[in-house]
DNA sequence: TCCTTAGTTCAAAATTCATTGAACTATTGT
DNA sequence: ACAATAGTTCAATGAATTTTGAACTAAGGA
């Protein structure tokens, strides 16, 4: 079973950029990029929002380009779609990443992880 | 009498990234790209929308820090604000208008204009 | 002064988008 | 077979966006 994505030369600029000027869907690549190499499972966001919002959210990203998403038994494993998105627009993940990283009003993964050490 | 704009620092990446989400304003922001430089009034764009649409999707673009818009006599000069977005967000203002040039889907200035040597 | 040109503002309509909870599917473990 | 887990789908709601035309402001030229 595998889900829609656009084939590469169907991703849209615009739409890629309209997806990605959305708060959640911002932080959830930040995320992503934060751990590229690493499939990363829709539970792993929950910070970000309840699951139905995430699904939602996790399938713009998809349908536009932005990630791919792979099903493996009950989970899905969702990864940056990098290779295409720097064939067909290069520089802009890396310089929409790098800008991601240092922004602090976008909402963060992890943010409620309490630190064992206090 | 001056327009209000962000100061650089209040510009927000997911906003600007929203802005150009649309196909309008990026097809206005490539046409000032293709300029840069000669600072360009409204009406320029009128292939693009309607006069009050374009008031409108002007002023998304100058409040998200993307342009800046100079009040003189009873028109208005518009550029790119090129160098406060560099020092933000570096390379992303370029990456975008470099996919944008080659984006045949976005609405085109200047697509109405007759070839005289026809 | 009067007319024109450039662009804005406003209110309304149409559309799209984000968010939610409830119900659902599919896979895995016991 | 049963229950639990992971995630989706659906319908509803509210919020934000886009588009339009009519009325407006302000500057410039005759």
């Amino acid at each position: 079973m595998t889900l829609p994505h656009p084939a590469a030369d169907q991703i849209s600029l615009s739409n890629v950029l309209a997806v990605l000027g959305d708060p959640t869907r911002l932080a959830i690549v930040r995320y992503l990029a934060s751990k590229e190499g690493v499939p990363l499972n829709c539970s792993q966001f929950l910070d970000l929002g309840s699951k139905t919002n995430l699904s939602y959210h996790l399938a713009k990203l998809r349908e536009a380009g932005v990630t791919r998403t792979e099903v493996v038994g009950t989970s899905r494993l969702i990864t940056l779609r990098r290779d295409d998105l720097d064939a067909r627009f290069p520089g802009l993940l890396d310089s929409v990443i790098a800008a991601a990283v240092d922004d602090t009003a976008l909402p963060a993964v992890g943010a409620s992880e309490i630190d064992i050490r206090a």
